[in-house]
DNA sequence: CCTAACTCCTGCATGC
DNA sequence: TGCATGCAGGAGTTAG
C-alpha cells in the first residue's frame, strides 16, 4: 500500500518522466477517478490540454504536478493507484483510469488503479507559509522528512491528544505520510505498544519515536518502497524491495529479530497490527 | 473543537 | 465447483 516511501518513489518517477513535458491529450475512463474534480471529467481533460508540467511535488501521501498556468494536478494513490510511463503502443491494462499523451515522442503516462480509492483533480494554489500548495492539501500536516517539520510542535500536539499512539501516527493532520505498515515498523523500532496513550509519552519518548519513524521511512525510500504484490510499482514498473526488511508487518509467528519472541497479529482499528509481544508490552492504561 | 466509526472499491484467500 | 464471507486500507464524511 502506498505510504510515504512509495509515494516518494513515484514522485521521483514523475520528475523523471513527466516534468518538462507538455500535455497533448487526456483521456479519463469513468467518473470515479476524478470524483474530487467538481467540474467533471471533460473539464479536467480540457483544462490540462496544452499545459506544461513544471514540477513534481509531495506532502505525506499526496502528490501533485505544478502546471504552467499556476494550477496543480493533484493525485492520491489510495490503496492501489499507479502512475506508469509506457509506450503508447502497449496494451491497456484492465484498470486504466486515465491516460496522458504528450507533445513529444516520449512515453504516455497512465493512471491505473484497481481498488479505485485513488483519485485525480485540478486544484488552485494556496499560500501555506512554507510555499504554495494545492488548496486541498492545506489540512495535511507536514511529513517528518520535510525540513520544516516542527518536532517540538508535534510533541506538544501529540501529548495533548487523548488517543492511542498508533491512531495518532495514522492521523494525517498531525503527521503525514505514515500508514499501517510503517506505523507498525516504527513502533517496533521504538519498542512502543500501539495502544499506549499519546498523553503518556514524555518529550524524550517523542524524540525517540520520531527518530524511529524517520529511520524506517528513509530506509524504505532507499529500497524503492514495499511491494507485496503488483499493486505498488514505480513509474518505470519496477517493484520496491523493502518487504525483505520488514521486522513485524506481515510476519505473524516469525521470531522477533531482537528477542526471538513470535510476532503477533492483532485486530486493531478494523485492520491488522503486528508487534513483538516482548519488546512492545501492553501498557497499563491502553487506549484502543 | 475533539475523537472515532463508517464508507467507498476490487480481487484474492478461505471455508462450507 | 460455486457461492458466501473475510480481508487488504487512505481519508473524507458523519456522528457523538
Amino acid at each position: 500500500m502506498p505510504e510515504l516511501p512509495e509515494v516518494e518513489t513515484v514522485r521521483r518517477g514523475l520528475e523523471r518522466w513527466a516534468v518538462g513535458r507538455t500535455i497533448a491529450e487526456v483521456e479519463v475512463r469513468g467518473p470515479r477517478t476524478v470524483r474530487r474534480h467538481a467540474a467533471g471529467p471533460d473539464d479536467f481533460a480540457a483544462r490540462l490540454r496544452g499545459r506544461r508540467i513544471e514540477a513534481a511535488c509531495r506532502r505525506g501521501k499526496y502528490l501533485w504536478l505544478a502546471l504552467d498556468d499556476d494550477g496543480y494536478l493533484l493525485a492520491h494513490l489510495g490503496m492501489s493507484g499507479q502512475f506508469l510511463a509506457v509506450a503508447a503502443e502497449s496494451e491497456d491494462p484492465k484498470h486504466l483510469r486515465a491516460r496522458f499523451r504528450f507533445r513529444d515522442d516520449g512515453p504516455e503516462l497512465r493512471f491505473v488503479d484497481q481498488r479505485t480509492f485513488g483519485g485525480l483533480a485540478l486544484d488552485s494554489g494556496l499560500d501555506a507559509g512554507e510555499g504554495t500548495i494545492p488548496a486541498a492539501v492545506a489540512h495535511i500536516a507536514l511529513d517528518p522528512l520535510d525540513e520544516a517539520f516542527d518536532d517540538g510542535g508535534f510533541a506538544d500536539r501529540l501529548r495533548s491528544r487523548r488517543t492511542g499512539i498508533k491512531r495518532a501516527l495514522l492521523d494525517q493532520t498531525l503527521i503525514s505520510g505514515i500508514g499501517n505498515i510503517y506505523a507498525d515498523e516504527a513502533l517496533w523500532r521504538a519498542r512502543m505498544h500501539y495502544a499506549r496513550g499519546s498523553d503518556t509519552l514524555r518529550r524524550a519518548d517523542v524524540v525517540a519515536l520520531l527518530a524511529a519513524v524517520r529511520e524506517v521511512l528513509l530506509a524504505a525510500i532507499g529500497a524503492g518502497g514495499t511491494s507485496f504484490d503488483a499493486l505498488y510499482v514505480a513509474v518505470n514498473g519496477e517493484s520496491g524491495y523493502f518487504d525483505r526488511s520488514l521486522e513485524v508487518y506481515g510476519r505473524e509467528g516469525e521470531p522477533c529479530s531482537r528477542c526471538g519472541a513470535a510476532i503477533r497479529r492483532e485486530a486493531f482499528m478494523n485492520r491488522s497490527s503486528y508487534r513483538c509481544p516482548r519488546c512492545q508490552r501492553v501498557p497499563k492504561a491502553p487506549r484502543w
